[in-house]
DNA sequence: GCGACAG
DNA sequence: ATCTTGTCGC
């Protein structure tokens, strides 16, 4: 741990007035999902993001390395784990993404600064968060129908969107990262959506670096 | 002090 | 996140 946990949480307050949260300029044909795997007992970690073609979900490229972290994980600075890796990945690829989702919060943080919020400043991009589990804020249960959803609410600000993501399902945790608004964020991630709870964009990057890990396929830069 | 707490 | 097979329920 290069930063202190107090360094740290003053970094994320600087880097809050940067965040810019309005709607996508241009449609968008490309998404993507990144995603780490760590070792049980060591520092490695495998980060990995697929890009998928946005009707169709079909694969268009990925890219996947193996590395080391170097902070542990600790509730409200994930980034600081996690950034190095994905940063890694994410210059691995030739052709970047209209917008990428990362596991993990965007604004929907006790400093509005996530994962997907801290990356997509990072690297001036669209970002999108989403989480399997709340971290900050309050919310209503949303209907049990695909697609309902209720804003989470925290300090009277609306910070993100607990979405249906399948019917009779937990929710999952949505909000916009970086240069995206909460319809942009909902309705990509909708699309983004099968017959499974998770997006193809993160079951896809989970799929990709889990196998990265058990040796069953190469790191590097592949296009289809 | 107590409970909460992305991956 | 990670350790792991079967099993219950829609």
């Amino acid at each position: 741990m290069y930063i202190s946990v107090k360094e740290a949480k003053a970094k994320q307050e600087k880097m809050r007035e940067q965040v810019v949260i309005k709607p996508l300029e241009k449609e968008i044909s490309t998404v993507a999902g990144a995603d780490l795997s760590f070792d049980k007992n060591s520092d490695k970690v495998q980060a990995g993001i697929v890009i998928l073609r946005l009707p169709g979900l079909k694969v268009v490229a990925r890219s996947a390395v193996t590395t080391e972290v170097d902070f542990t994980y600790i509730p409200g600075l994930l980034a600081f784990r996690e950034l190095p890796p994905l940063k890694k990945a994410w210059k691995l690829l030739k052709i970047k993404p209209d917008v990428l989702i990362l596991d993990g919060h965007g604004i929907a943080h006790p400093r509005r600064l996530g994962l997907a919020t801290h990356f997509g400043i990072l690297m001036d991009h669209p970002t999108i968060g989403c989480a399997k589990n709340n971290l900050t804020g309050n919310f209503e249960q949303p209907r049990s129908e695909k697609g309902s959803y209720r804003y989470i609410i925290d300090d009277g600000e609306r910070i993100g969107i607990v979405l249906r993501s399948r019917t009779n399902v937990n929710p999952i945790f949505v909000s916009p990262g970086h240069k995206v608004s909460f319809e942009d964020s909902r309705e990509i991630v909708m699309r983004c959506l099968s017959r499974y709870k998770l997006p193809e964009t993160t079951r896809k990057a989970h799929a990709l670096v889990n196998r990265l890990r058990r040796g069953e396929t190469e790191p590097g830069y592949i296009e289809f």
